[in-house]
RNA sequence: GGCCCGUUGGUGAAGUGGCUUAACACACAUGCCUUUCACGCAUGCAUUCACGAGUUCGAAUCUCGUACGGGUCACCA
């Protein structure tokens, strides 16, 4: 049996959302659960659109990701390069064979003897097929042009009848009438083959048994089985995947900053749990699991499981994903993780680490991702507290300033701060001022935090300092 | 406009002719726990599978039609 290879094949944009990841993750774990290999290839041949670092960008993200590449541009194995653009001169042979062999033909039309078809089949309100007039020009004619110099494209001959099945894992058969196929080109007037030529070749070159692209390029799938025919190759096996939409169930864009991977990232979304969530999002298994590691995604991926509809990005169920892989984390771990975050906003280079430590610890189970700590920690950062609406209403109740006071009184006597001693201080002061539950803790929450919502109040005040906790019910 | 694909709750989805009075998860709501929020736990949340016909003893599941959504029709990928 044929070894299983499969491609993710970017273009270099720099930029990579949720669905192009998504398709190198159903690519990867068919390759790996069929101990394939995965296989990077760029895909450049648009030389207006290149960027600069653009591939280590993409090795990046497919690192964060987990995947291992087993061969690409900056691990080339046997089937190199791996960069289209390096591979220029493949094409034309291919393409040139076809001509040899009727299936293809030297197309010397103008841009704007094309912009005139365009123009003409648009007023007749058709869609704009080629009409193939150079594929009647004889030899002769050819050769002369040739000689002169003149700018040429090579175009694919189409069938004018019948029709042409694509075999689709997900979708089943396809049939595509022939008479909708254009002569589409081949070999653009550069010498650069247009993308759906090379991806053919090099698909074939590469020994590439699985393609898993969007469902947008299904209409073509028939011009590649036609292309496939033509040099006698094996047809690939192909699945197409539908999209993944915005939240408003609208396409992605680009403007969407949350579609990003890099955004998500940055925002503190981990890898793994982004992966996880990208995998159920148009997959399901066959059982009811839904937090899965890489080795078990391998395991149990189907890609005839894969959903024929598009599904829509939801934040909220991402978010549930990642807390809970911020929850699994071990405290070194996750200490690392959210310490970068907690950086962008504040200076914690003159404090005691085991306070940073413990502070962070306090939030483990709320945040849903790195960033989130930056908010929830701000009361220990701050020198002013604000009171809103609600709070200072609460505080004006009868009876709130004598139970501060109180309170004061026995946080100025702790020699030992502990969270023990401070404990006993609150237990003192609800005696002496004979207030209990919400009456007693409440108050003391506001005047230290100045917040009604909080992790546990004794550690709060703990790693508030006495100081600060002072300061605060001074003022 | 031609052609292609799709349509199960707010979201991801299970379901492949009778074990479905449509799983499970997110979200949401309520309750419990708790000094509060969160965590955790419990309960509730589609009389119905876009709509209409047909096939069948029986249909979310098969067929046809309609509607709606998306894609595609480049010397872009």
């Amino acid at each position: 049996m044929k070894t299983v290879r499969t491609r993710f094949a970017p273009s270099p944009t720099g930029y990579m959302h949720i669905g192009n990841l998504r398709t190198a993750i159903f690519e990867y774990l068919i390759a790996k659960k069929n101990n394939g290999q995965f296989i990077l290839r760029i895909e450049d041949t648009d030389q207006s659109r290149k960027v600069e670092g653009a591939i280590d960008f993409i090795y990046k993200t497919l690192e964060l990701c987990n995947f291992k590449i087993d061969e690409g541009p900056q691990n080339e194995g046997k089937y190199g390069p791996y960069i289209q653009s390096k591979r220029k001169d493949i094409y034309l042979k291919y393409a040139l064979e076809l001509v040899n062999s009727g299936k293809a033909y030297y197309c010397f039309c103008t841009e704007d003897d094309l912009n005139k078809m365009r123009k003409e089949a648009e007023e007749k309100k058709q869609a704009f097929l080629y009409d193939g007039r150079c594929s009647k020009l004889t030899q002769k004619e050819i050769e002369e042009k040739l000689k002169r110099g003149e700018k040429y494209v090579i175009r694919q001959k189409m069938p004018k009848d019948g029709f042409t099945i694509v075999n689709d894992l997900v979708h089943g058969e396809v049939k595509i009438d022939n008479k909708v196929l254009d002569d589409q080109i081949l070999i653009k007037s550069d010498g650069y083959p247009t993308y759906n030529f090379a991806n053919v070749v090099d698909d074939h070159l590469m020994n590439i048994t699985h393609v898993i692209r969007g469902h947008e390029y299904l209409d073509q799938t028939a011009k590649y089985n036609l292309l496939y025919e033509s040099f006698g190759w094996e047809i690939p096996t192909y699945i197409h995947v539908a999209m993944v939409l915005g939240s408003d169930g609208t396409k992605l864009s680009k403007r969407n900053g949350d579609a990003s991977f890099m955004d998500l990232y940055n925002e503190g979304y981990l890898p793994e749990a982004i992966v996880n969530y990208l995998v159920l999002l148009g997959w399901s298994p066959k059982t009811n699991q839904e937090i899965f590691s890489m080795d078990e995604l391998i395991k149990e991926f189907d890609p005839k499981r894969i959903n024929k509809s598009s599904s829509q990005y939801d934040v909220k169920k991402l978010n549930w994903i990642n807390s809970h892989y911020i929850k699994q984390m071990n405290d070194e771990k996750y200490y690392e993780f959210v310490i970068p975050f907690l950086e962008k906003k504040y200076d914690i280079s003159k404090r005691d680490i085991n306070f940073i430590r413990n502070l962070v610890k306090l939030y483990k189970n709320s945040i849903s991702k790195g960033i989130d700590i930056i908010d929830e920690v701000e009361l220990f950062f701050k020198d002013e507290i604000d009171l809103n609406s609600e709070e200072k209403e609460f505080m004006n109740q009868d009876g709130i300033d004598n139970t501060i006071s109180i309170f004061k009184k026995y946080i100025e006597n702790i020699n030992d701060w502990s969270v023990e001693n401070i404990n006993t201080a609150i237990k003192n002061t609800k005696n002496e001022a004979n207030v209990s539950g919400k009456m007693l803790y409440m108050p003391i929450r506001i005047k230290v935090s100045g917040q009604m919502h909080g992790p546990e109040l004794d550690e709060t005040i703990y790693l508030l300092g006495k100081d600060k906790i002072l300061e605060r019910l001074n003022s």
